[in-house]
DNA sequence: AGCGGGATTTTCT
DNA sequence: GAAAATCCCGCTT
């Protein structure tokens, strides 16, 4: 898989990758997610944590695109990102959202978030992390590999991105840097 | 449906 | 020492 086309700013990388699978291997069964909501964070950007420049966290996302940053976070919740722009720029994607794909997914993910079905599985970015079974043993990972693999689809029409506001943040709050697919069930808030 | 609080620990100042 | 790219539960309308 060629990921020369998340090697742009962040802001075009997050809209790139609506529509786009995430293929992750769990105890040998393969599951299969649609991204459907993300959030652009650049080093330009007081929200993002690149902001402030390298640090031991935050060094991935200065490196090459195509590798996962996995932060912890509110003491007990893990969140994914993907790695986008040039090498030596810190920007980085946050999957909010994603839809489970095939017979075979919601069952394997239900295993993982205990007592939870349907579109509350991976309606946010710590509940997939969870149901994805994502956590810092993840962090720098190569999406080329299983066991989690990005696997690049046609870009999504402009007409059926949503481009808002990001949640949970408290600098930056007016940039419009967070974008999901229009009418999706699994997208995290509208 | 909407609001408010608590959980809990890493990270950087 | 304070804040944090969140979630879940319980209470009130």
């Amino acid at each position: 898989m060629d990921f020369s086309s998340l090697n742009t700013t962040a802001e075009e990388a997050a809209r790139r990758l609506l529509g786009c699978i995430l293929e992750r291997t769990i105890n040998g069964h393969t599951v299969r997610c649609r991204i459907v909501e993300t959030e652009a964070y650049d080093e330009t950007d007081a929200a993002s944590h690149s902001y402030k420049g390298r640090t031991p966290r935050t060094e991935i996302m200065f490196g090459p695109p195509g590798y996962l940053y996995v932060y912890f976070t509110y003491g007990m919740h893990y969140c994914s990102n993907v790695v986008v722009g040039p090498e030596g720029v810190g920007a980085a994607v946050l999957i909010r959202a994603v839809e489970p794909i095939g017979d075979n997914a919601e069952s394997i993910l239900e295993e993982q978030r205990q007592g939870k079905t349907g579109k509350d599985l991976t309606n946010g970015p710590a509940k997939l992390c969870q149901a994805l079974r994502i956590d810092t043993a993840l962090n720098s990972h190569n999406l080329q590999k299983a066991p989690l693999k990005l696997l690049l689809q046609k870009p999504v029409e402009m007409r059926d991105i949503v481009v808002t506001t990001r949640i949970g943040i408290r600098l930056a709050r007016d940039m419009p840097w967070r974008f999901y697919l229009r009418g999706n069930p699994y997208v995290s808030k509208l």
